[in-house]
DNA sequence: ACAACGCATCTTGCATACACTAGAACGCTA
DNA sequence: TAGCGTTCTAGTGTATGCAAGATGCGTTGT
């Protein structure tokens, strides 16, 4: 009955820590919620020291937020979030491919603009799946493109937590064409090495992507979010 | 003579926390080393629970892997790493500058001046801590003056990842007074609007900063890491 | 009536004690 | 002597108790 009983091998911190992210992320959980360390020790027929230790790696992670003798809170996404991150996801993107335009050499440029070239045909058939994998093979060259590590991954790791949203805004009519478009200019200033030109062109490419997700949803409000 | 007894405003957990960043980052607990909570705590004073909580926090910051029931031990930070690291930070930081200088507002603009003016007298005494917290101060104004709560977050998360190397690099002998003289250039800057020439005035600070670093563990090592 | 102060209560931060496991050390057997 | 099983121990994981800080409310003074 009790989630936490399950796996007997997991510390037991480890649990109540992957059962609250359960919660969060599925929304059993809302933002702002208190988390009271008692009341979440006796739900999990815990005392209050896993649960303390189980918070402390959420609020490592940007789940709940942490306020010294005030408790823990659930952080939220409104919509203003959800644009922040887009925009934080834009000015990522315009970090990497202006590293990646003064450092890829000829074989990573050749790539980038192998792919680009592919993604041709999937825009062409409507695969917007394919596209979308496609998306990712693109700019994760860019990210490696930089010849920064860590850059690469923490870019990867953005990308990740945004990458529902991205899908969700290639599904407006005409917006895999404008995309791939806008790929095209980055690519063109890639291969010219102008970095700041790159930058821009992939500033306005997220803006793009960000202003489409924005009508699609509104749009699908509108019809009763079916 | 023990840094964690000057701040007692400070969570325990937390100043442990500090001191055990600062010892890893500075070198004298070398990578590997394992980290044993009953003999921290008594280094500090303290029982094993704030220990506990704060080898958490170093393994969520990537000091420390953490194996269960097994412990703790440093994780090894390559060069090569940590100049990424700063790289990547000197690139958010840049594209905060940036955004705060088209965003902020007189107040704000106003709050980043006079902090930058107080500084003036905490590099004259010499008061490494004081410019530390000051200098805290003086990004995190900068992160909210990019009116981007998401942005300003993770700003700050990385920032946080960063802390214990931007103390080291501080120790650098004249490196505070060339510190705040290009915090001037930034603040300059920013109060002209250019947000362009603030990221580049950032961009050379935080290298600036990087090159301090290299320099100072440099010459550590050559003495025997005393 | 409103504001400021003080108190009560609740929650967190820390200390201490106990339980349990992974490694090491030891002895036993082939 | 080498390999394996057992025991022992050091050190982590968890529980509980106590103290300090924060929030909310009631009281008092203006």
């Amino acid at each position: 009955m009790n989630p936490a009983e399950e796996a007997p091998s997991l510390l037991l911190s480890e649990r109540i820590r992957i059962a609250l992210a359960d919660e969060i992320t599925a929304g059993s959980l809302v933002p702002g919620a208190t988390l009271d360390e008692q009341q979440i020790g006796d739900r999990f027929g815990a005392s209050r020291t896993p649960v303390r230790e189980a918070i402390r790696q959420l609020s490592a992670v940007g789940l709940v937020e942490m306020r010294p003798r005030r408790g823990a809170v659930v952080s939220g996404f409104t919509t203003q979030r959800i644009i922040d991150m887009f925009e934080m996801s834009a000015e990522i993107e315009a970090m990497c491919v202006r590293l990646a335009a003064y450092r890829m050499n000829p074989m990573e440029r050749s790539r980038l603009a192998q792919l680009h070239e592919d993604s041709l045909a999937m825009v062409e058939a409507g695969d917007i799946d394919a596209y979308d994998r496609m998306n990712w093979s693109f700019h994760q060259v860019i990210y490696e493109g930089t010849h920064n590590a860590f850059i690469a991954e923490q870019a990867m790791a953005l990308r990740d937590r945004m990458a529902a949203f991205r899908r969700t805004q290639l599904r407006e009519t005409g917006r895999p064409v404008r995309s791939r478009e806008e790929h095209g200019d980055v690519v063109s200033a890639i291969m010219r090495g102008d970095g700041e030109e790159a930058a821009r062109c992939m500033r306005a490419h997220m803006f793009n992507a960000s202003i489409a997700l924005e009508r699609f949803t509104a749009k699908r409000e509108e019809m009763g979010g079916g």
